[in-house]
DNA sequence: TATAATCATCGTAAATATACGATAAAGGAA
DNA sequence: TTCCTTTATCGTATATTTACGATGATTATA
C-alpha cells in the first residue's frame, strides 16, 4: 500500500470558494456553443440576444439558456433596454480569470 | 426582425481545430475533482496514480477515468514504470493554453 | 386598447458525464 | 509458477447537460 504521499514541491494560490468560482468559469467555457457565444460578444460588444440568435443556428431558448450560464459564471452582464437585452463583458471578472490562469499555469 | 447583425469590432485569433482543442481543455478543467487532480499533479510532480487515489476520497476507477480526460485534453502525460504510472505535466500544451487564454481574455 | 417584438423561463426528451464495483492486463516478488 | 501490486477498462446506475417548443412577462408601437 503506497499510503506515503510525496511532499509538495510548491503550493497553488487557489482554494475553496475562489477555486469553485474558477472551476465554474472553466465549465462555462467548456462548451462549444457557449464559447462561440462569448467569442461573438467579445468581437461584437453591446449586441443583444437577438443578434446572437441570428448568428447561431440554434433556438432562441437555447441561446438564452447559454447566456444565463455565462452570466452566472460571471463572464457577462445583461442590461435590459426596452424589450431587448444588451450584453456586455464583465471586465473585472474576466481580468480575474486571466490573472488566475496566469498564476496557476 | 433584427437580422442586421452589427459589425465586429475586432477578431479573435482562435478558430476550428485550435478552438475545439481549447474548449476541450476548458471542459477538462471544468470539473471540481479533475481540477483538484491537476492541482495535485502541479504541486506533486512525478507522482503516480496511487498517490492521487490515496489523496482523494474517490474510487480508483474514478481517478483513472479523470486522468484519462486530463491526458486526452493534453494537460498531462502518463509514463508507465513497472506496474505504476507516473504522471507529468505536458508543459508544451500547458504553455499553449496559458498563452491562448492571455490572447483571448 | 390591441398587436408586435424581445427575451427569460418552464417542462421535457435525448445525450453526455460521473461514479462505482468488477475484471483484466502486466510487471515484480516469493 | 504463483501471488501481489498497480492501473486501465468494462458495464452500469444515476445525475447533469443540452436542446427544443411552448408559454409568460415586459415594453414598444399602431
Amino acid at each position: 500500500m503506497s499510503k506515503n504521499i510525496p511532499e509538495a514541491c510548491c503550493t497553488l494560490d487557489i482554494a475553496d470558494e475562489k477555486q469553485e468560482k474558477l472551476v465554474a468559469m472553466f465549465k462555462a467555457l467548456g462548451n462549444p456553443t457557449r464559447f462561440e457565444i462569448l467569442k461573438f460578444l467579445i468581437t461584437h460588444p453591446g449586441c443583444i440576444t437577438g443578434d446572437i440568435v441570428s448568428f447561431l443556428p440554434i433556438a432562441q431558448a437555447t441561446v438564452s439558456q447559454h447566456l444565463k450560464v455565462l452570466r452566472d459564471a460571471g463572464f457577462i452582464e445583461g442590461i435590459v433596454t426596452g424589450t431587448a437585452t444588451k450584453y456586455c463583458l464583465h471586465t473585472e471578472n474576466i481580468n480575474w480569470f486571466r490573472s488566475k490562469v496566469g498564476d496557476i499555469f
